[in-house]
RNA sequence: GCGGGAGUAGCUCAGUUGGUUAGAGCACCUGGUUGUGGUCCAGGGGGUCGCGGGUUCGAAUCCCGUCUCUCGCCCCA
């Protein structure tokens, strides 16, 4: 027999802990209507291609991290470990081209088999946003701004720094990667054995290294913005201007790169020092092959997602949910018109707790500790006059009032 | 996948060199003579001491394995 407990990096979210969850969720939600992106939803688990295409067959996600099995089917499924590849590939099942450009915003749960520890679990959530359509590195420059947006209405803007780099169109970072590996083989005999493998597939992540001697070695590397064409410049450059009018501060960190494939020109991470070894909060980037990688007409595409776990785990939290009304009977008949009250009052947009056990200090004892802003009190005496008591759980102060008028004189309590 | 730390009640923890039915505080439930909360008093429920194996007359305590959490590597949101 399985011990009951939740699998490994898998977490119960318990209503007093789901608030701030909603709270980021919601937010992004309301950025996302200002910004004209419609929520989309997609299965959480896709064909495993749909994936393994186009996140790249060197990334770790694709190779150690991703949640495959066959169905009764024989079909290879795998839960989804990222957003993108699912809008991307909804896109073009659906015709969406017809419809260019397109925001999309999504939210929910994604999957991947890690270590787990603070702020990384195997089932996480994220929200996140796809501009799909727009080629101009305005765009970039919009959901860059959008993210910012969200963060500051979490109120995390003092604690992330934006760091900015551009990968280049597929011409420069050719260029760039011959140049990088050109540079790395000379250093061999130094470089750290993790690093060694990436040289041979997926040399750009090199430079991203934490070990010391790699440090040392990546500092005098080759620069990927020295390797950029004219037009990868200008874009980068548009982006920037972008982000300079509109005034969100960022830092050129030209060792930032991503770990999916599919990314190009403007690669973007919110970073924080606030949650150890897990920094990034809201990343992303620009991703214009991906659809065509994917079987679809070329199609440009930008977009980011954010970790709502650590997002929340950031933020100080939701606003406090509204006070119930509390209702308590004394006697048997009061608590049979109580459960009749509560459900009129229910129906009339109230929220109601209301006790079943326990003498009159218990059920008051609960009604103050579920938080109740007011007391209706039901006893045999209140009824037989057509009454209860309200009590105001602040003040103290309780008076009497008709059954027939309850719901307008409790409306002051909402 | 690799390395460090931890695991006793829902929570925070105590548990003496291995020795009777494993404790505290908080939380929870019930009562304090027949209808009033945020105090107080009394009582109560709840633990296979993460799990499995070993040593021993005897293990929460020692040994091994394993699982989970946690910190870092890795990776990433």
């Amino acid at each position: 027999m399985a011990p009951v407990k939740p699998v490994r990096g898998t977490h119960d979210i318990l209503p007093k802990d789901i608030g701030r969850f909603r709270h980021v969720e919601e937010t992004a939600r309301e950025i996302a209507r200002r910004y004209g992106y419609g929520e989309i939803a997609t299965p959480i688990f896709e064909f495993t291609e749909v994936f393994a295409r186009t996140l790249g067959d060197t990334s770790d996600v694709v190779t150690k991290e991703m949640y495959s099995f066959d169905d009764r089917g024989g079909e290879s499924l795998t839960l989804r470990p990222e957003g993108t590849a699912g809008v991307a590939r909804a896109f073009i099942s659906n015709g969406l081209i017809q419809n260019l450009p397109l925001r999309f915003f999504y939210r929910g749960p994604m999957f991947r088999y890690e270590r787990p520890q603070k702020g990384r679990q195997r089932q996480f959530h994220q929200v996140g946003v796809e501009l799909l359509g727009i080629a101009d590195p305005l765009g970039d420059a919009e959901i860059i701004c959008q993210g910012a947006d969200l963060l500051d209405a979490l109120g995390l803007s003092d604690k992330v720094t934006l760091h900015l780099n551009s990968l280049g169109d597929t011409e420069s970072r050719a260029t760039y990667r011959q140049r990088l590996i050109a540079y790395l083989d000379g250093h061999r005999d130094r470089l750290s054995e993790d690093s060694l493998q990436r040289l041979d597939h997926n040399p750009l992540r090199v430079l991203d290294s934490k070990d010391e001697r790699d440090r040392a070695i990546v500092a005098a590397a080759p620069i990927l913005t020295d390797s950029l064409n004219d037009e990868s410049r200008r874009f980068f450059d548009a982006v920037r201007r972008g982000l300079d009018t509109a005034g969100i501060p960022y830092v050129i960190d030209p060792r930032l790169v991503r770990g999916l494939d599919y990314y190009c020109h403007t690669a973007f991470e919110f970073v924080t020092d606030a949650l150890g070894a897990q920094g990034t909060v809201l990343a992303g980037g620009r991703y214009d092959g991906l659809i065509k990688q994917m079987g679809g007409q070329p199609t440009p595409g930008t977009g980011w997602a954010a970790g709502i776990e650590r997002l929340a785990m950031l933020s100080e939290g939701a606003p406090p949910e509204p006070r119930p009304i509390a209702i308590v009977a004394a006697g048997e008949a009061p608590q049979s018109a109580a459960f009749a009250l509560t459900h009129r009052l229910r129906r009339a947009g109230f929220a109601i707790d209301i006790a079943y056990t326990g003498n009159m200090g218990r059920r008051m004892s609960r009604a103050n500790k579920v938080g109740a802003r007011a007391t209706v009190i039901i006893g045999e005496d209140e009824l037989a006059r057509g009454a209860a008591g309200v009590r105001d759980m602040e003040s103290g102060v309780q008076e009497e009032v008709s059954l027939t008028s309850l719901e307008t004189f409790l409306s002051r309590f909402r």
